[in-house]
DNA sequence: AACAAAATGGAACGATCGTATCAATCCGGA
DNA sequence: TCCGGATTGATACGATCGTTCCATTTTGTT
């Protein structure tokens, strides 16, 4: 069990006292186009892997140069502080995630006009999770490791109004409304809630936190979206045209 | 932002360097019954609040002490490490939602024979939320600080399946097995994932993350849980009962 | 081959971490 | 009033924290 953390006061004033940044040479993106990111990537995939496993105070930058086998220097070279590491490592992924979604946003449109409620409403659940589902079932680690930071993330007051705001927002916007296509006399508020109570239950599914595997004392496994996503997509779509269809809504 | 964080082999070597431990004088319970607690529950009440805010590795002992306003071997003294003092935080809490969770489970048994499976799905919903509802929106800041540090850990495996499992676990099979009751037909499988699935939803809710504040720009309220939970309730009541009605289960 | 830029290795800084020690103080029962 | 255990104050220790600096090496381009 690790233990140590860090006073919030402490980072300020040191900051505080160094408030000129030296203008370090640090790169944006690679310059190359194609075969040697290898430093810059693995420390994204290690830190990756760390932050989903143990969120992100209880790593440290040398949990992630130690396992990933590489120098202290590299992480302050190519992200500069360990919470534009963190950013970075949330952004890389969802970039991929939030184009698809639009694209899916935007072939959805033409047909929106023929399509029933429930329709609808199977389409936030499917456009919200079919892209990352399918990642993360692909087997490569990395989107795994993606989906628990957003799921734990999504669920702290601290990181869900602060760096993930801006990851979570826009989307939320644009689901809203797609719901509000199904339901025009929902209020905001309801419109609102069914969207963030469905995201509470993907996100819960998504973060693979092994209860699944100890209450049926391993005969199921939290990692088998597989068979998970059918349940919760019948779970989130139920809930969600029920909470939309209420009268006081 | 703060910043700092600890590496796990650390504290695991620190404790391997010093194996005996010295049989500390330490309470486990307060001898007199009533007036003087002060400062164990000035910890507990401290701690909780900083663990909500930020995460059991976002906060230091320090932290809590300078918070307090108390002294760094008083929590030492009272609770030993940084994670009995995490584990005494839950558990107090916890005993008392999970007491009176118990009791409702009781006085619902000579009913059920005669309940529809919605009222059944309806009081696990209601069995779930109410305890912890009713004491949250009661005014006392801890237990909306104790709701944060549960929506907190149930979506991180490192939690989900560690300390706090030995608090999830034993409730995840009563609701389960009452769940039962309304689908003797269903899995396994979906009566746990109906389960995780309400929770996951429920503990998003409860979290109070503030994403209903900045969707809404300042027009509803995160912690406003008098005006969710009924859209809560719809949704989970639904979504319960759609995945447990599913063929296939 | 030569050279500037990109990137790494190695070491260090000061601050903060969790935990422990121990004398001084508090406080209820005798 | 006194006394012994419960509790606190003050301080310390070694480890680890995030961050920085600079000499060195690698790398792409001329």
């Amino acid at each position: 069990m690790p233990t140590a953390a860090a006073r919030k006061p402490a980072a300020e004033k040191r900051r505080l006292q160094k408030p000129v940044r030296t203008a370090k040479p640090r790169r944006e993106a690679k310059p190359q186009g194609e075969a040697k990111p290898k430093t810059r990537d693995l420390i994204l995939d290690t830190a990756e892997q760390l932050f989903a496993e143990r969120g992100f105070f209880g790593v440290s930058v040398r949990d992630i140069t130690d396992t990933a086998a590489i120098r202290l220097a590299s992480v302050n070279y190519h992200f500069g502080t360990k919470d534009e590491l963190f950013r970075a490592v949330v952004e890389r992924r969802f970039r991929e995630i939030d184009a698809e979604r639009r694209q899916c946003f935007a072939a959805l449109e033409p047909r929106l006009a023929r399509m029933s409620k429930r329709e609808i409403v199977e389409a936030v659940a499917d456009i919200f999770m079919l892209p990352i589902l399918t990642r993360v079932t692909s087997g490569e680690p990395g989107w795994t490791a993606y989906a628990q930071i957003i799921a734990h993330g999504a669920n702290v007051k601290m990181w869900a109004t602060g760096i993930l705001a801006s990851v979570l927002d826009p989307v939320a916007r644009d689901f809203a409304a797609l719901l509000a296509r199904a339901y025009p006399k929902a209020s905001d508020h309801t419109l609102f809630c069914a969207y963030e109570l469905m995201i509470g239950a993907m996100a819960h599914a998504l973060g693979q936190n092994g209860r699944l595997d100890t209450l049926s004392k391993g005969k199921y496994r939290s990692t088998d979206l597989a068979a998970i996503y059918p349940k919760a997509r019948r779970f989130v779509v139920a809930g969600m045209m029920a909470a939309c269809e209420a009268k006081d809504g």
